[in-house]
DNA sequence: GCGGGTGTTCACGC
DNA sequence: CGCGTGAACACCCG
């Protein structure tokens, strides 16, 4: 699943490779994955420059010329990839801008949860699509003070249920959730409100480091995610515990990780290091 | 047939 | 009672 570092990835890879570049056809296989009207979506993008990219949580735009954008969400297993004309499309490929370099943007989703829509507002910030979305976890206005603040409003909630709850903070999913929480030593169960003011102050350090780090990898591929360029993410070999249940814990406790649910998903801990 | 994110609805409990 | 919370669906297909 695509969380804010392989949103983030595939946001800079678009600013090194469609933006200037004119839309010079839009070819939709399937417009079932469209949440904007086929004759609409096919207007307004054709002829139109691209001037910029951006993200939002784990939605990524394409903003253009005219003043509109396009939104992409990967949701599960949707992808964005930068070919060539002419070049092997993949199976499931269900939206592709054809660009004035003989390249082309295509949308890829093998489940078909994600979508493409047409956006009236380019300014990720102000658009209403995403008003219900909390704060950027990598902003300059996510400091230490408002998480606190947000965390006190949330006192009856689980701990990993609020890093997964987009309104509450944008773009965590469950594998920064997982790594966030083994790094700060916080049990996923813990309610918001039991947690003093070191485990908050290490569970914002711990988002604040790991996601820096996990775009610097370009991500994690756990399963279908490749970037733009359709290559896997490194920072999957960095994990400390999502998918490495069975495996030591990295801190040398001596425990083992465990996989659980909490919230609703697969959770890992090492439950001797988190309390 | 399971599982995945989201939006929606619905029920529960404080 | 009202709010916060969480559970249950629907969407789709490897």
């Amino acid at each position: 699943v695509p969380e804010l570092p392989e949103a983030e990835t595939i946001k800079r890879q678009l600013e090194q490779t469609v933006v200037g570049h004119i839309i010079v056809r839009v070819e939709i296989p399937v417009p079932r994955v469209l949440h904007t009207d086929q004759e609409v979506l096919e207007a307004e993008l054709a002829g139109v420059t691209i001037i910029g990219a951006a993200r939002r949580g784990k939605n990524i735009v394409v903003q253009l010329s005219t003043g509109k954008a396009v939104l992409f969400h990967l949701m599960i297993a949707g992808s964005l990839l930068y070919k060539p004309v002419g070049s092997e499309r993949l199976r499931n490929t269900q939206v592709v801008l054809v660009l004035d370099n003989d390249y082309e943007l295509r949308f890829r989703d093998l489940r078909k949860f994600g979508y493409v829509k047409l956006l009236d507002e380019p300014d990720v910030l102000k658009a209403p699509e995403f008003s219900h979305m909390g704060p950027e976890p990598l902003s300059p206005e996510f400091t230490l003070d408002l998480f606190k603040e947000l965390i006190d409003k949330r006192s009856r909630s689980k701990i990993k249920a609020l890093l997964l709850d987009q309104s509450f903070i944008a773009g965590i999913w469950n594998i920064y959730a997982d790594e966030i929480l083994f790094f700060a030593r916080v049990h996923p169960e813990r309610a918001a409100g039991s947690l003093d003011e070191e485990e908050v102050t290490r569970i914002y350090d711990g988002i604040r480091s790991i996601l820096p780090n996990a775009i610097e990898e370009r991500g994690s591929s756990i399963a279908s995610y490749v970037d733009l360029f359709g290559e896997p993410g490194k920072y999957s070999e960095f994990h400390e515990v999502f998918n490495r249940t069975g495996e030591p814990c990295p801190r040398s406790c001596g425990g083992k990780i465990e996989k659980t649910k909490v919230a609703g998903r697969g959770t890992h801990i090492c439950s001797r290091c988190q309390k």
